[in-house]
DNA sequence: CTGAAAGCGCTAACAG
DNA sequence: CTGTTAGCGCTTTCAG
């Protein structure tokens, strides 16, 4: 058995250094406090040497204008607040990865709120008390009316990933209906009879999207989904994919090829073909959706739909800098083309 | 081919509404300011009637006390910046989900710095300006000084899942020296005679002392490394581990075992036998580090050491606070102790 | 218990 | 071009 090892190290005088103000580099370069503040802010009406000896000051004395103090008068703080929850589905990290790289780009800082483990009142809190300049909701439903409501008082919002009906916001998100129907037709036309589903709660605007156009296809294709091949889970995860995946396995006719709503399902539904022995593509083709990377790793080697989520991302964050800067024009609401990519876990 | 679609929708008049400030709910109340502020702020002092009426002026007016304000004044801001850098290694989303949790139970926000797209400036800055109250490192190196220096000038620092020796902050990590050996001796116990291993810089307290551990245990047992067996990967992905496990299964006289110095490493290693055909655990053995969620999948259901996230992240913000709050004892380096999980990619 | 008053550090008119 | 001045909205003495 372990032990908690715990060893305290090195004596310490720890001492938090007063910062300068812009006073202090008024003072120290001879000028006003005012000059200070034109030099740093920008403004191109200072003479060059006064400039100089600010700018020598303010690297003498370390000099960092205070960022509360700054935030108060200008009411902006650079700060945009990202809205996740699920960051145990991978996709959400690849979306903050990006959104965090082209947020900074922009000039701004992340705040990440997931609203997962907390009830939306932080989120809600942050916002009315001016942390943010705008927010960027990426798990979006009709239920999260509260937290827009709040967001939607004070700064402005964008959606991305998910279509809310409604909600006076830009949206941006990727062809979800047209994703479900081409993997129908993508199945039909391999010549799969007996097509199961994993779909889940059509709250979510991408979920219902996908499932909507699955249906509808395989039905204008004559190949109506049967009910007992379509199995919902209430959260997307590896294990509620490989649950759901094993219904489906068990049945004395089990379906030839499973759409998965999203990859994270699709995995678990892949291994719940590999448990038992099941061979993919040969008895059984799977289909997922999202591209995360895991996807293209061999052990699943998933065919799936690719969100162009670099472009949603810029996209979105450009529409939210645009309304921070006072932009007023009709909300946007876009939506971006998807792109299936086959893999071996149907014949290629 | 698709066409971008972009559909406009609705019309709008959209107006950030302008907020109430503690002055209107003074008057609105018919109480000073100053009361207002001492009810907002847990006065005690307060009477009962003039704290009803300012709450309900406060009800009625929606009124939030302005975060910018506040922070200027009390030079608190209630933000804790978080730098991760890797965050396509899902065992940062796991900690950033776990952190996120922590920091919002405690009261602070969360604020992300993914240092791998940005050089550390942007988190510098922020730093300087003081929009953190605190700091929290995940991926600290002895290469990251600068961004250290930057953050202890203002703020109090908190170094997990690190260990870099010389700073002076508190530091929480777990006993990899200790997991490395352990895998070591549970290998060489087992029998496993041509044991590799993929490493990477030991620039990284952790990737080091698991490497140190794993080395040192195999000599020490009379068994020392082979550096035929020994890889070495620059950056930790899926993709390096593996190449770096097709090295070593294509050499004439292949390992028994494997120890990947991350689990991420190791899902790629156990891909590259899979796709060889070498099955595991009875032709190989591999061995990972971390127990992300994905270690006990089906797929890869992959023997690794857990390391004690939870106890980690609290332990660090807990260390973290009282530094805010002015705890000048000595700096804590505190160590952890791992658990070795076995599953099905060694022998049970 | 409560109001008046003094700023926190900065930006942005407004006069020079 | 530059200094003076007036706050941003809040917390916190300091007198009542």
């Amino acid at each position: 058995m372990y032990k908690l090892l715990l060893i305290s190290k090195l004596m310490t005088t720890y001492s938090r250094n007063e910062m300068a103000t812009s006073h202090d580099i008024a003072r120290r370069a001879g000028v006003s406090q005012s000059t200070v503040s034109r030099v740093l802010t920008g403004n191109p009406k200072v003479r060059k040497e006064a400039r100089e000896l600010v700018l020598a000051a303010v690297r003498e004395l370390k000099y960092r204008p205070n960022g509360a103090a700054r935030a108060m008068r200008t009411s902006q703080t650079g700060n945009i607040g990202v809205v996740v929850s699920r960051l145990a589905n991978p996709l959400y990290p690849e979306m903050l990865q990006i959104l965090g790289r082209c947020l900074i780009r922009a000039g701004f800082r992340m705040v990440v709120w997931n609203t997962e483990e907390v009830d939306e009142k932080v989120a809600i809190d942050a916002i009315h008390e001016s942390r943010v300049d705008g927010a960027i909701m990426t798990t979006a439903t009709a239920d999260s009316t509260e937290l827009y409501e709040a967001l939607q008082l004070n700064v402005p919002v964008v959606l991305i990933n998910r279509v809310v009906e409604g909600w006076r916001c830009d949206q941006v998100a990727s062809d979800n209906l047209t994703g479900g129907r081409v993997v129908a037709e993508y199945l039909a036309k391999a010549g799969k009879r007996r097509i199961g589903m994993i779909g889940g709660s059509p709250l979510a605007s991408t979920i219902r999207d996908r499932q909507a156009g699955f249906r509808g296809a395989l039905a204008a294709g004559g190949l109506p989904l049967e009910e007992t091949l379509c199995v919902h889970v209430d959260t997307f995860s590896y294990k509620t994919g490989f649950d759901a995946a094993s219904r489906l396995l068990e049945l004395s006719e089990p379906p030839d090829a499973i759409f998965c709503v999203n990859d994270v399902i699709a995995l678990g539904a892949r291994d719940a073909a590999r448990v038992r022995g099941i061979d993919i593509p040969s008895r059984l083709w799977i289909v997922g959706y999202d591209d995360i990377e895991m996807a293209s790793w061999h052990a699943f080697d998933l065919t799936t739909i690719r969100q162009p989520l670099v472009q949603m991302t810029e996209t979105a964050i450009s529409l939210l800098i645009e309304r921070i800067r006072g932009h007023e024009g009709e909300w946007q609401n876009i939506c971006l083309p998807n792109e299936l990519v086959i893999r071996g876990s149907t014949g290629r």
